[in-house]
DNA sequence: ATTGTTGCAAAAATTTTGCATTATC
DNA sequence: GATAATGCAAAATTTTTGCAACAAT
């Protein structure tokens, strides 16, 4: 069975997930460990990504910029994506649609709903004027 | 000035994308073109997507499968992508979200906001059943 | 021992870009 | 003729994978 479920390598990838806000992708997770563990493989953060995944521990957020960022807080949450900083900043929404309980009707198996505006955070907007 | 906007390939992209609900991939759009036209090449599909991106003529729906699917239709509306067949679907919502005035209210600017439901469409789950 | 995990590098796959050529105004 | 658009192929990026080596039970 795959998902020994020991590794530390993996362990700390998943903390290193888990523990930030920033939405992060691949590259920024090997980034940030490749200094504590320096034989650390791209290939492997990717690998374990893939299992978290399928695990249910992440989910993805959205592609921004062309990279795939992912989130370990699996709650239903909504996100606001900024086009000029590239930041992913939660929010969370208690309402529940109506399209939802639609969707359930006509024989669809919503699994995750993922909402996303993008626009101009108020950090980069400031800084605009 | 870019966009001088005259060319029967760019006109052609843009009319396969607006006359289809699949909400294609730069190489749908392509493979869908190429008969028709058989010098065009997918540099220019891409080209012209970023284009039609910059004009505000289509947007990002989501990456599905490592590909970017846009659509034409740029009115306020949600998806629902199918885990399975990958296909995207239009879902037509009315209300609006009080998370967005309350996001107007803390300074952030919302340009668009992008509501995706991930799951199992009808056609499938009756497929796999 | 057996099964799972990783490093490394190569391979895939999507998207972008440089430059010479072609089309449009 | 000047500017914009394209074809083509190469390059850049992100992500995946094969395989030998390593780790864990």
């Amino acid at each position: 069975m795959k998902g020994h479920n020991f590794s530390s390598k993996r362990e700390a990838i998943f903390k290193t997930i888990a523990s930030t806000k920033t939405h992060p992708s691949a590259s920024w997770v090997y980034d940030q460990l490749k200094e504590e563990i320096p034989n650390l493989s791209l290939g492997t953060v990717y690998r374990n990504i893939a299992l978290f995944k399928e695990q249910g521990k992440i989910i993805t957020v959205a592609s921004v910029d062309g990279e795939e960022r992912i989130d370990a807080d699996v709650s239903d949450h909504a996100h606001f994506i900024c086009e000029h900083c590239s930041s992913v900043i939660d929010l969370y929404e208690t309402e529940l649609s109506p399209l939802e309980k639609q969707l359930f009707e006509s024989g669809f198996d919503i699994k995750r709903k993922n909402v996303v505006f993008h626009g101009i955070c108020c950090e980069c907007k400031e800084k605009l004027n």
